[in-house]
Parts: C-alpha cells; structure tokens; sequence
DNA sequence: CACGATTTAATCGTATACGATTCAAATTAT
DNA sequence: ATAATTTGAATCGTATACGATTAAATCGTG
C-alpha cells in the first residue's frame, strides 16, 4: 500500500517535470521566430486579456514573483512588446501596458501556436481531461500550503 | 471549433506551467533541510535505481541536457552525494556514482517526500488517471518534434 | 594506418525561477 | 501628525534550463 504511492510518487513528479518540459520546448521553438520565450508568452496572453496592470496583478496571473517579474518585464520593454509606468496616484505601483506591437502581432502569434498545437493531434475530450486533472493537483497543492 | 482550442490551448498550457511551479515549491520545502533541489533529488532517484551510469544516460533518465547536468552534478559532487569519473576504456564517458551519504540518506529523505505528498490527500485513482493524461500529451508532444 | 565523421562532456550566453533583503511610498495606529 | 507597520518593486544570490560552440576521444572507411 505505502509503496504503491511511493512509486507513484516517483513517477508522477517525473512526468510532471518532464511533461512540463516538452511543452516549454514546444512553444519555445514556435515563439522563438517572434522573439519570445515562452513565459514571456504567458505574459501577452495575461496582458491581451486584461491591459494596464500592476506588476503584483501580472504576478498574480502568471504565478510569478517580482524577482523573476521584473527582469523579465523590462527586456519585453527593451524589446517593444510594452512598457512600464509608475503610477501617480500610488507610486509604489507601476502599471504595465501593451505597445502597438503587441496588439498588431497578437494573431500572428495565436495562430500560429495553435497551428503548431493542432500537429499534435490531441482531442477535445483529452484537453478537457488533462486539464481537469491539472486542475485539481493544483488546487490540493496550493491548499496544503496554506497549512 | 477553432475558438474552442485556442481557448483551451490558453488555459492547458498555463495548467501545465503553474502546476509544475507549485509541484517544484511543494518539493523544494521538503527537500530543503537535506540540502537539496528537486531537480537533484529528481538526479537521486534516477541513481538510486541505476547508479554508476554515465552523464548521457542519467541525462537520458532525467531529460535533461550537458549544459544543465554538468554544472548540477558538479554541486552535487561538492555537496557529498555522488563522485564524476572519466572512465578509463572509454575516456569521452563520466560516470556517476552515489556516494553513502546518497545511500544512507535514501530512507529519510523518500519517506519525508511521501509523508508531506499525503497530505494532498490525492486518492489513487487521481494519481493514475492524472499520469496516464501527462504520458499521452509527452508522448505526443515528442511525436511532434521528431517531424 | 590515416583522417574525417561522430560521440561525449564541458563551456558560454541568455533567460528563467525563487527566497530573502532592501528601499521608498502609503496606510495605520497612537 | 508622527511613528510603526504594511505594501509593492527592485535587487541579490543561487540554481536551473537550453541551444550553440568547443574540445577531446573514438570510430569507420579507404
């Protein structure tokens, strides 16, 4: 009994782990023509459906914290995609907006992903059951740190 | 119908970064006080099960590359888990072995791991139907590569 | 046997990640 | 109103990741 879980254990942390893996290689050889990674993929996709927020917001969004943030958010504005402004009301903020560039390439690049995604011939049903299992790691997850 | 998987494209490949990330914090908090990464204990497991193979095949084991492997066994190394050895038939080959730290440390350090996986109180079933959702998609996802 | 092709690690450059710390701005409490 | 606390970003230190390049050893074929 103890040992089932032990090797599912074991199993389940490397399909994870390498899963999440081949979907990073996946998106990362798509975006990279665009010269995007793939968190920095994440970040439009949060971006294009809520524009103008804070940093603490888009870190909400994406599941990450201002260490790995801020860098991050500033060479996309190196690189044009949008830009940083401190906010005047509460300066401790500073709000990030999309430039042109983002919203003119934004189908350019979603077709192209899916185009990509399609070639893996994955079903509705298997999404959607992936997805839900996903789903519920994740939550268990998080509510154990809550403990 | 094209709607439905771009939506779904957006939310799977979220679930799938922002599960692995707190998965990864899950490990980290436990495998802390022993000195160690997840990755690494991922390194560990691998060897545990097949020691003394070379940095290509643990590489294999884990899916990792040269440029990420070299540098973390080396830590691992300094820290007294395992030792590099250039092979004498074959001098292009390293091998890695554990050292007894690894051994004697095994049973502590995979109980700790269960013990805090039980916590999720993630039934069997989930496990298994989760797992078998993640093998499809990475087998699919490396298909794709191969084209 | 020689020499080009292949294989295996190591190294390099760039980009994540995260916890901890720092710092300035804003809010709260006295 | 000023001190104490809280909040939001930036910064720092360490550890992944990966593709590309380099270097050394081995292999294959003429």
């Amino acid at each position: 009994m103890k040992k089932d879980f032990s090797t599912l254990d074991k199993q389940l942390c490397f399909a994870v782990y390498e899963t999440a893996g081949e979907f990073t290689k996946l998106y990362t050889s798509v975006l990279k023509p665009f010269g995007l990674t793939y968190p920095q993929y994440l970040v439009l996709l949060a971006l294009w459906e809520h524009d103008r927020i804070t940093m603490k917001e888009l870190g909400e969004l994406v599941g990450l914290g201002t260490g790995t943030l801020t860098p991050m958010i500033s060479r996309m504005q190196e690189k044009g995609w949008l830009r940083k402004e401190r906010s005047v009301e509460d300066e401790r903020n500073v709000h990030v907006t999309l430039e042109k560039k983002a919203h003119n390439e934004k189908n350019t690049i979603t077709e192209r992903v899916n185009e990509e995604i399609q070639l893996c011939n994955i079903a509705l049903s298997e999404y959607e059951e992936l997805m839900a299992r996903l789903n519920e790691l994740h939550s268990k997850l998080r509510e154990r740190t809550k403990l």
